[in-house]
DNA sequence: TGACAGCTGTGATGCACATCACAAACGATT
DNA sequence: AATCGTTTGTGATGTGCATCACAGCTGTCA
């Protein structure tokens, strides 16, 4: 989670991006390129800021280049939960720009962020006048559904408190493709829980357990990840 | 759940369908219809018999026209959980068929079903060509997709198991005006247990209490709500 | 009518986790 | 270095639900 647009200027662009995977977003033809370079403004997002808030009106669509993006949702009675962390690649606000209502999820920059910013009206635009493009959104959201429902799978078929955990440092490891990744925590044991709708003993607790077991270590806010298999275990 | 296709004629197709209300799918322009009353084939399915099964790969799309059908999911350790009772209008197989891959979910008839069936390439072929049907496409997908993160969140911010059973009844419901709705209970307590991820005691438990308050009465297989309120509480 | 199979109800026990309570460690400020 | 607020660690206790065990109950088939 470190320096992940380290090999990439700011505000370059799209075109010199070396990021563009195949299932990317932004992996277009040329022509389709030009257009979308246009409408988009490249921006970085310092840590810790809001790219926008769940239940704000949808106006703009990221897509997102570097670093990564905490969403969560909360229900009702105010209780908020972790639903993924983004990575790059994900587009943020997609299915609320389409469906035109409110953003579902807040998403929040984890560390500094490398962002494609649009307009609503100007993405909404492309999509439906690039075959490509429109695919590509279709495909995504129906991903997002996907991971939606398998999340909904695991939490409702008895996944534990330390599975959720595991789950968390796994993805926010992702993108890293050391045997034994290394990132910095940012968060506090009390965010954490609220992010994966437990407690802050709890979060305390299964840590302990996992640096115990030798699993994890953390020293100060830097955390190693020792056996990843064994995490992945856990989920 | 008894009688949603009561005033209407089996295979009729949509012209005449009279439940073709704003938000469903089939709710096309005249020309469109026209089409897609071509590309469809409408059948009806008996009780206990399956639509599509998980990890099939996905041939067809199924337009719900009355009846109700029941979607589930099943993780890696084959526990399988109740996503949710579709409902008339409701169309079945589509995120799987835009997707080019299986079936995500299982869809099992449980009462007498009316659909209208569509082969995956006549259906795609069908919503590429009409813009009003891409837009009708996309939007049931996000729904989905916003369905299933409600859900999870619902499932990860502690719904106790009376909850599920209260969502789960509320759903059978869904449809039936009257303010005491009743209908016929198809399933057994060891049914519903896998179907949200519970134990058949727990169940059991679950509704003699709920039965104890007053909140439904159980007359062999009908069941009633009484006070339909009270369980919108329990969600 | 009896016998058998599959449901339904209910108690006893155990486990994972929430909750409460408080102590120790750490970091910033002066 | 002393102080204070925040974060982390850890025990004690309570609760919801799974699990096990077993006893009625209902329908079916001979």
């Amino acid at each position: 989670m470190t320096d992940n647009c380290a090999n990439r200027m700011e505000n370059e662009g799209c075109f010199m991006c070396k990021e563009r995977h195949a299932d990317w977003f932004c992996n277009l033809s040329p022509q389709a390129l030009v257009e979308f370079e246009t409408l988009g403004m490249q921006m970085t997002v310092p840590a810790g800021s809001t790219l926008f808030f769940e239940s704000q009106s949808a106006r703009s669509v990221y897509i997102l280049c570097g670093g990564h993006v905490k969403l969560t949702t909360s229900s009702k009675d105010g209780k908020t939960l972790l639903v993924r962390i983004a990575k790059p690649g994900d587009v943020l606000g997609l299915s609320a720009a389409i469906s035109g209502t409110a953003y579902e999820i807040t998403a929040q920059a984890i560390e500094p962020v490398q962002v494609k910013s649009f307009q609503r009206q100007d993405f909404l635009h492309f999509i439906e006048h690039h075959l490509e493009g429109s695919m590509h959104a279709t495909k995504m959201i129906n991903q997002e559904y996907r991971d939606a429902l398998g999340d909904a799978t695991r939490l409702a078929l008895s996944m534990s408190i330390a599975g959720r955990v595991a789950r968390l440092l796994l993805e926010m490891t992702s993108g890293i493709r050391d045997a034994k990744p290394r990132f910095t925590m940012a968060l506090t044991h009390e965010e954490l829980a609220t992010m994966l709708g437990t407690t802050r003993e709890s979060i305390t607790r299964v840590l302990s357990e996992l640096k115990r077991k030798e699993i994890i270590s953390i020293k100060g806010t830097s955390l190693t990840i020792l056996r990843k298999s064994a995490l992945e275990l856990l989920v």
